[in-house]
DNA sequence: TTCTAAAATTTCGTATACGAAATGTAAAAT
DNA sequence: ATTTTACATTTCGTATACGAAATTTTAGAA
């Protein structure tokens, strides 16, 4: 028996929403979010959007305009740098931890995991690119067995969807990202350590590489 | 002339008030939390309280009841450890960072943060050791010039300070500590990068040794 | 007394109301 | 025509109001 799920909040629907639209780029970097308008498209008054927003400020998606109200904050190509460089280093961890503590289950997952990503590849779909993506970096942070690592990528994750998009659009990339996840499964699963943490730092390697060429600086 | 101070809503306020109070261990683990008499207590109406707590949830530091309303999120030993586990990877990774970015004030700052880290261990000050540590290492963070791991160790630390109380009570235990400040600055500022890194890995590895001594398990 | 069920009370999520500050507009003064 | 100023409008933060669900209390039945 599953067990009860936790009906969400219209704050948290809201939430979730506006989230969504700022990383799809639905809502584009320094547009302005008027709750008053959010309140009538959604359906819903103006005090769940007013709260959704204070926990989008919190996290740093919005920011204070100055004027009035907030608008989406600007993703800077060396926040982008930043990200990455925090990932050189606690992707590969996630890796020799998992490493330490793999499942039962986990050749099975992987198998999951692995064939959502070749169909994505395959189906020149970009939404379920990053989604397939989202799953495999996700399935590693939790065989790390440490919450930490869990959390702090996922609150990075978002930031890293406005990039990403670009970068998956070319499938050369998008093939070459889901063999490299195949090699550090590989790795993991036979008991060689060191190979999946090494194919997994030169996997963000490649990304920053990538980036670095698909994204203009100065944005 | 300074930049205007952007006034705090009265969500904001709230917000810092509970997390501090969660912090501190004046909310303790699985208290729970009621609007009404927070919103009395503060003299303000129950929406900001309302908002201030979608937000502490959102970042885990309460969750829901079940029944009705939400308690301070427990934290179990499990928790620090994931903490730790993740420091010790970030924190030498900063100060590897922090290395190739040395700014030209970083001695001047250095001084002034090794002055009160040293003032508050001879004062046996709980709260102001608390304060001196997080402040030495909110340093490394920033001339580590990498935003994500300031933002990710910032995530981290109040939940870090519910912990290290306990710990910093021990006067050694303090002393050792800024010791070990002493000798991650010497190496920076010296240079000897490989030395300041190898404090920091070091540093981290005592706090873990120390948290398993002073924290019971089971919490 | 102990159990049960209905009534009263709490307490939350959400809607609506209100005042203040910022923004927009239009008429008067230059 | 341009600038200034007064007035109207927008829009936010916060207070208050309301309904629903959970909890507690109360009262009657066993």
């Amino acid at each position: 028996m599953d067990s009860i799920e936790p009906k969400k909040t219209l704050v948290e629907q809201v939430y979730e929403i506006l989230l969504d639209a700022i990383c799809s780029g639905e809502l584009t970097a320094g547009e302005r979010l008027n709750q008053d308008k959010i309140a009538a498209r959604l359906n819903v008054s103006r005090q769940p959007v007013n709260s959704a927003i204070s926990i989008l400020k919190a996290n740093d998606f919005v920011r204070e305009n100055g004027r009035r109200g907030v608008v989406v904050t600007e993703i800077r190509v060396e926040q982008y740098n930043s990200i990455y460089e925090f990932r050189s280093v606690v992707e590969p961890f996630a890796v020799r931890l998992a490493a330490q503590r793999l499942s039962d289950t986990a050749r099975k997952e992987a198998q999951q995991v692995m064939h959502e990503g070749r169909a994505a590849v395959a189906a020149h779909d970009i939404k379920r690119l990053l989604n397939a993506d989202l799953k495999f970096h996700e399935m590693i942070y939790r065989w790390s067995g440490n919450h930490v690592v869990e959390a702090s990528m996922r609150a990075n994750w978002p930031h890293m969807l406005r990039a990403m998009g670009e970068v998956l659009r070319d499938p050369a990339s998008a093939k070459q990202s889901w063999d490299d996840h195949r090699r550090i499964l590989d790795g993991l699963l036979s008991g060689d350590t060191k190979s999946a943490i090494a194919a997994m730092t030169t996997h963000i390697g490649d990304a920053i590489e990538k980036n670095r060429r698909f994204l203009k600086p100065g944005n």
